[in-house]
DNA sequence: GTAACTGCAAAATATTTGCATCCTT
DNA sequence: AAGGATGCAAATATTTTGCAGTTAC
């Protein structure tokens, strides 16, 4: 891990008044390396010392409690988290991108530079937020 | 239940190669008179006699499998079933309407006169399906 | 030093599998 | 009668909780 790479992890933590451990340092370099979204078992297997289940389940709550991290939308039972952006806060979140789930190699990708489409609902439902999951073949499976 | 509905069901059921059986009939019926999608907890605290935790599990799967049901996306671990369209084929899913998420009652429904609109995807990303799921205050709650 | 974080043990839940019995065709 | 469907028991897997020891601030 670069020096700044480090720099970027300490300040997500501090900023929302976590103390800097090295589980969430690991795991949040896990999520910046990370090009797809990463589930509860992507922290499991680790080569050399693996972290504790406990800690894991802990510590992603802990994220999504915090905003650092969202759940994205799965059909299968496998919940599937990945980084926010930066403008979003606690309980507060602001992620109007698409997700991608790769029917090939399972991966699960955040496209960041595409936008959810206006969405027009029947008349009584008010939305507070909208999921879009795509699912295919991805880039690298083509 | 009517009459007509009986017959609604059995015939879902021929059509799929299925034997018409009292556990399948009746987690059809509750399929049918629900509004919103239906969970594994939905069928195990039924007044009267439940069906077995076991055979739900089962059930379920080969409705999956036989295209009866679909599978709702949902960032909470819980997997939510809804009755297919009638053009739904084995293994061959064309449900491209909307699912509302309630964040009050928590009940999800499928708004079926809705249509998802068409997603722009980056270069290198074949979409097969797409998945929308809304999340807010719905009808009932408002 | 204190509060927060972690890891182990164990409890609570959820899901899957095997097999004997029962029901549908 | 035969094959499929069900229900019970038990094996697995997943998630949560309690608590004692450790670490960050």
């Amino acid at each position: 891990m670069t020096a700044k790479q480090q720099e970027r992890i300490e300040q997500m933590l501090r900023l929302n008044k976590l103390s800097v451990t090295e589980t969430r340092t690991k795991m949040l370099e896990m999520f910046l390396q990370s090009k797809s979204a990463l589930e509860h078992a992507s922290f499991e297997k680790l080569n050399g010392k693996a972290f504790d289940r406990v800690t894991i389940y802990r510590t992603l709550q802990t994220f999504l409690d915090k905003g650092i991290v969202h759940k994205i939308p799965t059909t299968d039972t496998s919940v599937r988290y990945a980084l926010c952006k930066s403008d979003c806060k606690e309980h507060e979140h602001h992620d109007h991108h698409i997700h991608f789930q790769c029917d090939n190699c399972g991966s699960t990708t955040c496209l960041d530079g595409t936008d959810v489409p206006p969405i027009q609902l029947p008349n009584g439902f008010a939305a507070k937020n909208v999921e879009v999951v795509v699912s295919g073949v991805c880039k690298e499976c083509k």
